[in-house]
DNA sequence: GAAATTCATGGT
DNA sequence: ACCATGAATTTC
């Protein structure tokens, strides 16, 4: 078995195989460390299932949020605006455990290496994957070193510290006020961060107003200083704690390796959300400043730089440990000397700014009419038109060379600071605060101090006081003074987590992520559970369970599915399950007793059946002892007209007769049988397909009687016979259309892959039998191995997948992993076929369809796209499916409601959205209204009707 | 050849 | 909704 492995962010999934369903998650691990290059003590696993929510009633629980950045393409939003829980996956358990199934996706979550994997901080600090200090081996998984994880997907991981992991992560620092952990989150509980964990950085002999020359450098201790974030390129205050010399030989992580987290003050949610996030994701990304605790000293300043060999050296020597005063959460930060200088001092007024002056002015990168961070800065234009309107336009200097974003209007002329040069009169906090305004304003109240504000303040009261008696949500942030609360709070919960009274709900219907593991009933009672075995199950196909299913028809859907045409192939019984062709994995006739059989599967299980193809014989099931957990076993009694043998008999056009069996008066106007005919046939019958299992198309039951067969029992034998316009596979006519159409057996996703990667594994064990031996003892698999082999030597590896597989795979089908199995493809040079076979077969449509689709002009642009896939005969169907697919079930739009936007979405599914009070599109977020209208696509309906027969019958 | 699930149905 | 049952599979 493979699975997919994915960064938190989304932005790095690999394949991970050669796995078994009893596979520990430590063994997982291990396989992880090797292609993601990162510790198992670093890596946290999440499984958030098969996703089901969007469809079902919101089983989510407030204050419970997955694991999943929001911006994840695969990240599912339930209509209450958040994500459903994903589970933590724990050493010791297996994968079977946890439900992953093949191709299943699990997310990899890197935590800092400096953070003791069991403490509560861990978890709070861990998305920070590069904030903490990187481990002294610079050979470290940190982002320092050249770790084939992309800094990105870490970037992504730290930034959604507060945003997504808070489902365990609420563990705030006060908890753990030592913890050398930058957090993102330490905000999380508003205000109680202080007193702030620098505390016990303090140098205990330092007085704040006495400035102490330690020296050597430029700067005394507890001057006032600005560092440069090199990340984000801006400038903060701070204060020199210690000033050392970095010890010779040692290089510092270069340049864009120091810095500063974002921090979420208190209120300012809004306006800071959108600034702090985005610019504090790049700093979180490139940072990797390293963090001292109290018991820091000179020799954990070992990573600084000492490259330089100018004159300049010794300043350069010299490692400033600093704190910023905004961000005492950080604790004590080591910055160069190029990063630190003496704190601005001098406003300059507009008459004394020339054009090519270096300044320092706020500006923000995400809103540029919003506040922000403050810059260095070349002015380029000084423009005045007239007294009161000034325009000043600079390029802002990120600090690297090249590192210049050009020909920015500033917003705050009022506020444009002399850059002080190093030597300027140091000052100390005696000489005054020194402080300029920084960060976004809350937009409702411009974070004017005196007005009430239900956005950034307490959201009962409105007052900004007591901002330490302020509790933030956890769920929807908003700011709660516990005495506002009703009942009100005499004190700060404990809790790790705190939700206000809308948010908090019931957590227990909700896998938490951390959570433990449920006992599973189902899996006490199994086979491997009772019994002593060992084995080591669930490698390859014979155990896996679908990845997607067929819900374009319901599962007692007579005839055939649309878009599948004859001829189609699957390597395996689960594919066609999923297609909805035969949807027993293991049974050969699928049907209800009551009602009559839809498909059934030629395996040539008897040896006295008779196929020729368009008629044969077929026997029913059972007579057969399974006990002992078996799937065949040696005939032992009579069968008897139930079950699906009964199923099977009702599709005759003939009274039910259960002694004697029946002959049907017409026998075309039985129900039809979807047949599907597997290379396992072959023995008894030529029409069999050389690999796999053909869907064959459509026939009905002539007559059914019982007789004694070989074995010796009593058999129900059924005669069928073809009764289908699609042409059979064995036909000239039918050969010409496979061809046409391209079809070619279809292996599930990855499955090649993960076949030609075991080759070349065993030809490296083995380097003498070079993979192509006669040695092997299995089965199916070397066999495949040569084929595929033979057909990339004849270069017809096109072949190996038609134009319909791939389709299948673009096309986004009833669930998430099917969705997600498209863009996780790992080598798609063994799935999808290397040419595309052209394919002249149009589909048929009704005059009356025409007419609809006319009809239909809020849909124009859809069916424009949808009718250029006419002419693709069976794949216009599949791409139908895509195109007026619900984006919150998934699946096929039923009773679809077209948004003024132009998306299709059930009626039931935005009526749901609706009632959780979302009043936007579920696709594009494009506002509706609260009292939108939702007028059912009538059309629409009847065209979907009419493609996917009985669709609506599922619903 | 023995041993493992999954899926669907049908009865509670 | 839960449980028992049976099944023309597929490894190991």
């Amino acid at each position: 078995m493979w699975i997919q492995v994915r960064t938190i962010d989304g932005k790095e999934t690999r394949t991970v195989e050669d796995l078994s369903r009893l596979t520990k998650i430590e063994s997982l691990r291990l396989k992880i460390q090797d292609i993601f290059n990162v510790s198992p003590q670093q890596q946290r696993l999440f499984y958030r299932g098969k996703q089901e929510f969007a469809n079902s009633s919101c089983a989510r629980a407030r204050g419970t949020r997955c694991a999943i950045p929001r911006d994840n393409v695969d990240a599912r939003m339930c209509f209450c605006g958040s994500f459903v829980g994903a589970i933590e996956m724990e050493d010791g358990q297996t994968l079977f455990d946890y439900n992953v199934g093949l191709n299943d996706i699990v997310q990899l979550l890197i935590r800092s290496q400096a953070d003791p994997p069991d403490s509560p901080a861990t978890k709070d600090s861990s998305g920070v994957a590069c904030s903490s200090a990187p481990p002294p081996d610079s050979k470290s998984e940190s982002c320092s070193s050249p770790a084939p994880v992309s800094p990105a997907s870490m970037e992504t991981s730290a930034n959604m510290n507060n945003e997504n992991i808070s489902i365990t992560s609420s563990t705030v620092n006060e908890t753990k006020p030592d913890t050398s952990a930058i957090s993102n989150s330490t905000s999380t509980k508003n205000g109680f961060k202080s007193p702030s964990p620098a505390q016990d950085t303090q140098p205990p002999t330092s007085s704040k107003n006495t400035l102490t020359d330690p020296g050597i450098g430029l700067y005394k201790i507890n001057e006032l200083v600005d560092c440069r974030d090199v990340s984000i390129g801006a400038w903060f205050e701070a204060c020199i704690e210690n000033v050392t010399l970095t010890p010779k030989g040692q290089i510092t992580p270069t340049k864009g390796k120091v810095g500063r987290p974002p921090k979420r003050t208190n209120g300012k949610l809004e306006a800071e959300q959108g600034q702090a996030n985005s610019q504090g994701q790049t700093t979180d990304s490139n940072r990797n400043n390293v963090v001292l605790n109290s018991e820091s000293n000179g020799a954990s300043t070992s990573r600084t730089d000492s490259t330089a060999v100018d004159s300049k050296q010794r300043e350069e020597d010299v490692v400033y440990h600093i704190k910023y005063e905004d961000y005492p959460e950080n604790g004590v930060v080591e910055m160069r000397a190029v990063d630190v200088r003496p704190r601005a001092r001098s406003l300059l007024r507009w008459d004394q700014l020339q054009v090519g002056m270096h300044v320092m002015v706020n500006y923000n990168m995400e809103t540029p009419e919003e506040r922000g961070f403050w810059f260095d800065a070349e002015i380029v234009a000084l423009n005045q038109p007239s007294r009161t309107n000034k325009e000043l336009r600079v390029n802002i200097l990120l600090g690297g060379p090249g590192d210049v974003i050009g020909d920015l209007k500033v917003q705050f002329l009022d506020e444009i600071y002399q850059v002080e040069k190093p030597g300027a009169r140091p000052l100390s906090v005696a000489d005054g605060q020194f402080k300029r305004k920084s960060g976004p304003e809350c937009k409702h109240c411009k974070a004017d101090p005196d007005a009430e504000c239900r956005f950034c303040s307490c959201c009962v009261c409105g007052g900004k006081q007591d901002a330490h008696m302020q509790l933030l949500c956890d769920e929807c942030n908003m700011a709660f003074h516990i005495y506002c609360l009703n009942p009100p709070l005499a004190t700060i919960p404990d809790d790790e987590d705190w939700y206000c009274p809308t948010c908090k709900n019931d957590t227990s219907e909700v896998v938490k992520a951390g959570e433990k593991l449920k006992a599973s009933k189902k899996k006490a009672k199994m086979p491997s559970a009772t019994t002593e075995s060992q084995r080591d199950w669930g490698k390859g196909m014979a155990c896996v369970g679908r990845t997607k299913e067929c819900t374009i028809v319901p599962s007692n859907h007579y005839g055939p599915i649309p878009g599948v045409p004859v001829g189609t192939t699957w390597k395996f019984r689960v594919q066609v399950s999923e297609a909805g062709v035969h949807r027993p994995h293991v049974g050969g006739i699928h049907g209800r007793s009551n009602d009559g059989s839809y498909s059934l599967v030629l395996a040539g299980g008897f040896e006295d059946e008779v196929d020729r193809g368009d008629e044969f014989t077929y026997t029913g099931s059972g007579g057969r002892d399974l006990s002992g957990n078996k799937r065949i076993g040696e005939h032992c009694f009579d069968q008897t007209l139930t079950h699906m043998n009964r199923a099977l008999a009702l599709n005759c056009d003939a009274p039910l007769n259960d002694k004697d069996g029946a002959e049907s008066r017409n026998w075309r106007a039985g129900k039809p049988v979807r047949v599907v005919r597997s290379s396992k046939g072959r023995r008894i019958s030529k029409y069999a397909p050389e690999e796999g299992n053909r869907y064959d198309g459509i026939y009905k039951v002539v007559k059914y009687w019982p007789e004694i067969g070989k074995c010796g029992y009593l058999v129900w034998r059924y005669l069928l016979r073809r009764d289908d316009q699609e042409p059979a596979p064995w036909t000239p006519e039918g050969l010409e259309r496979i061809q046409k159409l391209g079809l070619a057996v279809q292996y599930p996703p990855g499955y090649l892959a993960a076949m030609a990667n075991k080759t070349k594994k065993e030809a490296c064990a083995r380097p003498g039998r070079g993979g192509r031996g006669k040695h092997y003892t299995g089965r199916g698999r070397p066999r495949r191995q040569r084929k595929i082999k033979e057909k990339e030597e004849n270069g017809e590896a096109a072949e190996e997948k038609p134009p319909v597989a791939k389709v299948e795979e673009e096309a986004p089908q009833s669930n998430g992993a099917q969705k997600t199995s498209g863009d996780t493809e790992p080598s798609p040079a063994e799935e999808p076929p290397s040419k595309r076979v052209k394919i002249e077969e149009t589909f048929q449509l009704s005059e009356q369809q025409e007419q609809l689709i006319r009809e239909d002009t809020a849909n124009k642009k859809l069916w424009d796209e949808a009718m250029e896939h006419l002419k693709e005969g069976p794949n216009f169907l599949r791409k139908m499916e895509q195109i007026f697919m619900c984006v919150c079930c998934q699946e096929l739009a039923f009773q679809p409601v077209t948004t003024v936007c132009s998306h299709n979405v059930c009626k039931t599914c935005l009526q749901r959205s609706f009632r959780a009070k979302v009043y936007t599109c579920p696709a594009c977020r494009h506002d509706l209204g609260k009292d939108y209208v939702m007028t059912q696509n009538k059309m629409l309906q009847i065209l979907l009707d009419q493609f996917f027969p009985g669709y609506s019958k599922g619903r």
